[in-house]
RNA sequence: GGGCGAAUAGCUCAGCGGGAGAGCACCUGCCUUACAAGCAGGGGGUCACAGGUUCGAACCCUGUUUCGCCCA
């Protein structure tokens, strides 16, 4: 299962071969009869429309890391996979696929268009399974669901009937959000606001009575002026006291318009004066209601205009008027403007910056649009929902983001969930053509959306109703035999589907597979965590919280992870028009699913953007190989018989290692599983992988691996030698483990092969190491800290006054006492090998020769002869500067330490610690300066 | 307009009451038999600004500035 040249990891040609065995294995697969402690995960189910990004390999990654860990910690593991249908954005691609034939779907028919929709999620809707694969994911693909296949078409049914049956439903006539391009309505949450670069144009309506006068409204939408119904002054201002109550004539159309006063006409926008055009307005709409104004809704489904606003208007105006009709909105707004400029009533034009909505899905601009909807009411269904957060039966973390939630669930409005489109689960309610027809429905020749008005839409080719809001749906889980009121026959389905985000809502039961009492769903529900982005809070989270609280009378997750989004290096949005993707299969092909892995972990951090560029990436490719190479040492250095020695010692019950460099090793480790182990507790990733990459790199590779050469080439202790193989093993292994989850292919590729204790096929269902109390060792690592320090200390020296690297030196060391006597001695092998010492000399007594450099440090002076070797001027200015170091900091603890108000109210240990500081430097301080005197003289 | 959040090394960020840290980048020297995708050493910060609380503030409070996001 290698693939590797030279000396270098090669990922390619190890992963995909590990996966293969962990899927052969069955060990994604979770089992409910298990009695461990259950851990599910329902996956954030992407779109079958997508392809892996970067944003879907940090979430996955999140949760795979989480389900791995419990895995191996012995938890009964669920990571649920699957899809999602994404109604708009599938039926968009599938359209533009048509329309590339020269079809649209109204020529092929609604039927046979879904049937294509399925067709082409057949070939296509596999990709991202398979993407994600690569990335490593460790979920149940047996159990993979989609939000349209059979099962969750049953539990969407089941809600929608019961959400009816208990008055949570409701068809209505409401001024909604409309994508004309996608022709569907939209959920507040699916509109996007942006500011936009606009005008303001000032359009002169004349006083019916006296065209001479007139008011002057602002408008940044001057084409739905054909729908305008009034216009509203403030009822205190001033200028237009006179007005209230008088006419003014619309400008083109001729229409009588009353001028009314409302409170809520802002007086410092625009003129103070604002057009009502309650057809194409939220808030015009209101005020319309409020006073009574009839509402004309002059754009049809597609965005263009249609005849409505000729109502009344004179034969000469309609003849005038004609060409404006069929036109796009954004051309009748060219005609009026040029229209009202010749007749002299555009009074003035400018600049201005103003909030436009888009669609989340295509970025069309969208149009208020009067269509009867279905609605779900949400404010029954937030409630528990807000108090499920508040009393923490649902945490989300970083806990900043509950407010956030708060605000919007306290807030919220009622949710649009029909849209006028084919790709979707269609809303199971029926109308009697029998005893509806005609007054609340009648037989249109025409698709999409259906309105009061008619206009000149396309064709359709299937037989299609208008169902008016004051049509009475049947709801029912199947299809009704027969009317309920007058036992007609004949019944038509309503067209609209849902809302994609309705059956995402219901995705942690409906997965486990409700409405059946299954047992998936007593064991696993609730669900253990959700990881996803806080781009789908509203969307999905609320939602699902909402629908399981109802559903299943039970929170559908305890926790909620909230992660970033992925951004390029200048904390753009990666996008294909930017150019600024990177694409996580080509990064996978080139560094390696590990390496992307452990860098989006490192680099998630609370809340924030994860700013990823290639560079970051190639940085853990090099930890990968890192820790590749580290193996090879072990390897080369660990015979077959060792190897089986290896695995008898960890049988038995090895002795404590008396050896310095082994204690420390085997303290950080304990330190090391603590801290890994609890960073993953509390989702703290980043944390996890520094601590991980810090010990391996840094003390395992740089220190340990280190010392333990020393007893390899010198020949001596065969004991100590020994204990160095076994320990470069079993730290190793320990630490793959703690890796695994977040890197799981180098791991395994590497564990396999190393001795261990428990022979698991795998290390996927190895343990998750636990701390040894017994092995931490403070008194190891403070003295390993000395040592450490020493070395650097010479190392230092060497660098600083350029001493050839080559070069052996010798080192007198003086030490104060007893202890560091023995230390010194008991590591001197250590100290010589990695300093490049040829002779090291330790006493309590100890003259400085002639043209030292000296390390001072705690307890010890170490003197490094430089006669012959270097010029001493460079030592001097070493030592001074050091002793600016030491003079500034002693000034700081000393400062503190004359002042009476410190040392009266500060905790005794505190005080205690600045002393002791304060003592240490001034013992370096004095040597130093005794040092520089030194040098200073045998120059 | 309302809300949330952020400002710490060149860059990305951690630290959130008692010695300013990491990764990357940078500088110097090394092909030292695991690794040049490497090793060793080093430089670099009025912790946005102004007040306040405190024996003590990057950290707590108030205000200011700048930036980001969400909702209208």
């Amino acid at each position: 299962m290698s693939g590797r040249s030279g000396h270098g990891y090669d990922p390619r040609g190890v992963e995909p071969g590990w996966y293969a065995l962990w899927e052969r294995e069955d060990f994604f697969h979770a089992d409910p009869d298990s009695p461990r402690p259950p851990y599910a995960i329902v996956i954030p189910p992407p779109n079958i429309t997508g392809s892996l990004h970067m944003g879907h390999a940090l979430n996955n990654t999140l949760q795979d890391v989480l389900v791995r860990w419990r895995r191996m910690l012995g938890d009964s593991t669920l990571w649920m996979p699957g899809t999602d249908h994404a109604g708009i954005a599938t039926q968009n691609v599938v359209e533009r696929q048509l329309l590339a034939e020269g079809v649209t779907r109204q020529q092929i028919g609604r039927e046979a268009f879904v049937a294509r929709v399925w067709q082409w999620r057949e070939q296509s809707g596999r990709t991202i399974i398979d993407q994600l694969k690569k990335m490593g994911a460790s979920c149940d693909w047996a159990r993979e669901s989609f939000t349209m296949d059979g099962p969750r078409q049953r539990a969407v049914l089941e809600v929608f009937v019961r959400l009816w049956e208990d008055g949570l439903l409701y068809r209505a006539e409401r001024l909604v959000n409309w994508c004309p391009r996608c022709e569907t309505a939209l959920a507040d949450v699916e509109v996007v606001h942006e500011e936009a670069d606009g005008h303001l144009w000032h359009i002169r309506y004349p006083f019916a009575e006296d065209p001479t006068g007139g008011l002057v409204v602002a408008t940044t939408r001057p084409e739905t002026m054909l729908a305008d119904m009034a216009v509203a002054v403030h009822p205190e201002d001033p200028r237009y006291t006179k007005a209230i109550g008088q006419h003014v004539i619309l400008p083109l159309v001729g229409r009588r318009l009353p001028v009314i006063a409302d409170p809520y006409v802002s007086r410092e926008f625009g003129t103070g004066a604002l057009k009502i055009t309650p057809g194409h307005d939220f808030n015009d709409f209101e005020i319309g209601r409020q006073h009574g104004l009839q509402t004309i809704a002059t754009f049809q489904s597609n965005g263009t205009l249609n005849e409505a606003f000729l109502a009344e208007a004179s034969d000469e105006a309609r003849s005038r008027l004609a060409r404006y009709i069929g036109r796009d909105r954004f051309e009748v707004r060219r005609m009026v403007l040029e229209d009202l400029r010749r007749e002299g009533l555009l009074v003035k034009e400018e600049p201005y910056r103003y909030a436009l909505g888009r669609c989340y899905r295509c970025q069309t601009a969208v149009e208020p649009y009067l269509t009867p909807q279905w609605f779900v009411r949400m404010k029954p269904l937030a409630e528990p929902a807000i108090r499920a957060v508040e009393e923490g039966r649902v945490r989300i973390t970083p806990p900043q983001w509950e407010k956030n939630y708060f605000e919007w669930m306290h807030n919220i409005r009622d949710w649009c969930i029909s849209r006028q489109i084919w790709w979707g689960h269609q809303i199971p309610a029926w109308y009697c053509l029998t005893c509806e027809v005609p007054e609340n429905i009648f037989k249109s020749e025409h698709s999409a959306a259906p309105t009061r008005e008619g206009g000149p839409l396309p064709k359709f080719t299937e037989p299609s109703y208008v169902i008016l809001p004051e049509a009475r749906p049947i709801v029912a889980r199947e299809k009704p035999k027969a009317c309920p009121r007058c036992g007609g026959q004949e019944l038509y389905q309503d067209p609209d589907v849902l809302d994609t985000w309705f059956s995402s809502a219901l995705w942690p039961f409906s997965t486990l597979g409700w409405p059946e009492q299954t047992k998936e769903l007593e064991v696993f529900y609730p669900t253990t965590v959700l990881v996803t982005a806080f781009d789908i809070l509203f969307f999905w989270v609320a939602r699902m919280i909402m629908m399981g609280l109802k559903c299943m009378g039970d929170v559908p997750f305890h926790q909620v992870y909230i992660h970033a989004l992925v951004r390029d290096p200048e904390g753009q949005k990666m996008s294909k028009s930017k150019g600024n993707v990177i694409d996580p299969l080509d990064v996978i092909e080139r560094y390696g699913a590990d390496a992307l892995r452990v860098t989006l972990t490192a680099m998630v951090g609370a809340g924030r953007d994860v700013r990823l560029s290639e560079e970051r990436i190639e940085g853990y490719r090099n930890f990968c190989n890192k820790i590749w190479n580290a193996y090879r040492f072990v390897s080369l250095n660990v015979s077959d018989a060792d190897k089986e020695k290896i695995i008898a010692t960890l049988h038995g019950d090895w002795p404590p290692p008396g050896d310095l460099a082994d204690r420390w090793i085997l303290s950080r480790l304990q330190e090391v599983i603590a801290s890994v182990t609890e960073a993953l507790e509390t989702y703290r990733f980043s944390d996890a992988a520094s601590h991980l990459y810090q010990f391996l790199w840094h003390e395992y590779c740089d220190w340990y691996l280190e010392l333990v050469k020393v007893r390899f080439t010198t020949n001596g202790d065969e004991h100590a030698a020994w204990t160095g193989r076994f320990l470069l093993v079993h730290v190793l292994e320990v630490s793959l483990r703690l890796l695994h989850p977040i890197m799981p292919f180098i791991t395994e590729d590497i564990w396999v092969r190393l001795p261990r204790r428990k022979d698991h096929p795998s290390i996927m269902v190895a343990d998750w190491p636990a701390s040894d109390p017994s092995l931490v060792d403070p008194d190891a690592v403070r003295k390993m800290d000395t040592i450490m320090g020493v070395i650097r200390g010479i190392r230092n020296i060497r660098s600083e006054v350029r001493i050839p690297p080559k070069a052996w030196l010798t080192a007198l060391v003086k030490v104060e006492g007893e202890e560091e006597e023995s230390l010194l001695g008991s590591t001197d092998a250590y100290i010589r090998h990695l300093a490049r010492v040829k002779e090291l000399r330790t006493a309590r007594v100890l003259e400085r020769p002639r043209q030292s450099a000296v390390i001072v440090t705690a307890g010890m002076e170490i003197y490094i002869p430089l006669e012959g070797l270097i010029d001493i001027t460079a030592e001097a200015q070493r030592v001074d500067r050091e002793l600016h170091k030491v003079e500034r900091e002693l000034d700081r603890v000393s400062r503190k330490l004359n002042n009476a108000d410190f040392l009266g109210r500060a905790p005794a240990d505190v005080v205690t610690k600045e002393r002791e500081n304060q003592h240490t430097l001034r013992e370096t301080l004095e040597k130093l300066q005794k040092h520089l005197t030194m040098l200073r003289d045998e120059r």
